[in-house]
DNA sequence: CTAGCATTCAAACACTTGTTTGATGCGCAT
DNA sequence: ATGCGCATCAAACAAGTGTTTGAATGCTAG
């Protein structure tokens, strides 16, 4: 099996990733799905097993990227000395961001992102979490020694809110439109900037 | 008709509230809706028309709630002098975690409203900013005084994150779990008081 | 060339979806 | 008592759901 550059798997998940962020896990169907893939129905099924499989290998594929991307900012902060905050919440702040301004379907992800986060479903929210609690969690480690005055609790509560308002700055930019001058990697610096400036100043909040 | 204290139709909303937040819109049937409630299928096309209008109506409920609470509470704060952004924060953010602590549905309510963020339907979305843009707005200009130093541009982009942290702490408390020891309404209250703190050193970072 | 295997396909599966229908019950004013 | 209108009900509707099936491909190794 030779993975073309676009195989059918591949076209199905970068579908999904557009419908599913669109009208939600249960809004899109499969055949919506096959159909702007230009794919069987039954491919599906065939090669994910289920929609249910299907939207978690949709998750992996992305979260991996996201993961391994955070920690190597993070280490590659911790390489260069005692970092500042501003330092380890970029290392945190900037591949998200990427992704949600890659092209190939990363925004729709971001928005898959936030839906997970609003969704009740526990299966979804255990199989986020245990992809994303471990780097939350070193990022807190490091956060935790440039704060020694700051009590574990509300670092874990400034943490979450940090995370809350990352996810829905990323599912769309809000209130704030892109200046038509402005080119999106510009746009995505700026916004990137605010958002450290805001975070610090919160975390440092006494 | 006599509206009873709960009627076929405040049946419907409550358990709609509750069964569309657990599992989306799309999520959750008519079939359920009408089987939680105790209530006959068809009560919901008579009483609302159709699933789409039961939404709309479940939105304005609680909406127009929590505007007149929050604007109120501006009021309030305005009407004692010269407030603080401590003040002021404590009107925007308390009415929502009372909303979010009402035994009534209203923490169904609070997921509902981030998963309308989480949303890309625009009809949705253009619904929730129409009552909820005016406040927010209202906010923005009262922090303005407040902040003399402060670009427009920068408290927006503040503002953004403030919401986005809110919709999603309030959705669901995050990685922060109740102590045992503590009653709900404690627990609000300090989370209450973490954010207050959080957003403004958020507010006022230079 | 051919046997074998992974992939694709149209068709059907059983089931659920939102909505509509027409009958039935109930309460209240005439 | 009678008639009227609102509310509820079981039943059915067409359409759409995820999944399965078995035949038809195409490609590759022997």
């Amino acid at each position: 099996m030779i993975n073309q550059p676009f195989s059918t798997k591949d076209r199905i998940l970068s579908a999904a990733e557009y419908l599913f962020a669109k009208a939600g896990f249960a809004g899109a169907s499969l055949r919506q799905v096959t159909s702007t893939a230009n794919v069987n129905l039954a491919a599906v099924n065939y090669h994910f097993g289920s929609k249910e499989n299907l939207i978690n290998e949709l998750f992996k594929r992305r979260l991996d990227e996201l993961t391994t991307q955070r920690m190597q900012a993070l280490e590659q902060v911790l390489a260069a000395g005692p970092p500042t905050i501003e330092a380890v919440l970029d290392a945190f702040v900037s591949p998200a961001l990427s992704l949600a301004q890659d092209r190939h379907g990363g925004q729709s992800f971001v928005r898959l992102l936030a839906r997970a986060f609003a969704e009740q479903d526990q299966r979804l929210r255990r199989f986020v979490s245990d992809n994303y609690g471990h780097v939350l969690k070193e990022f807190a480690r490091t956060l935790l020694g440039l704060l020694p005055a700051l009590p574990k609790e509300d670092l874990y509560w400034r943490l979450d809110f940090i995370s809350g308002a990352l996810t829905y700055t990323m599912s769309d930019f809000g209130m704030i439109k892109k200046p038509a001058g402005l080119s999106e990697e510009a746009h995505r610096r700026h916004a990137a900037a605010q958002f450290i400036r805001f975070a610090a100043a919160g975390l440092r909040a006494r």
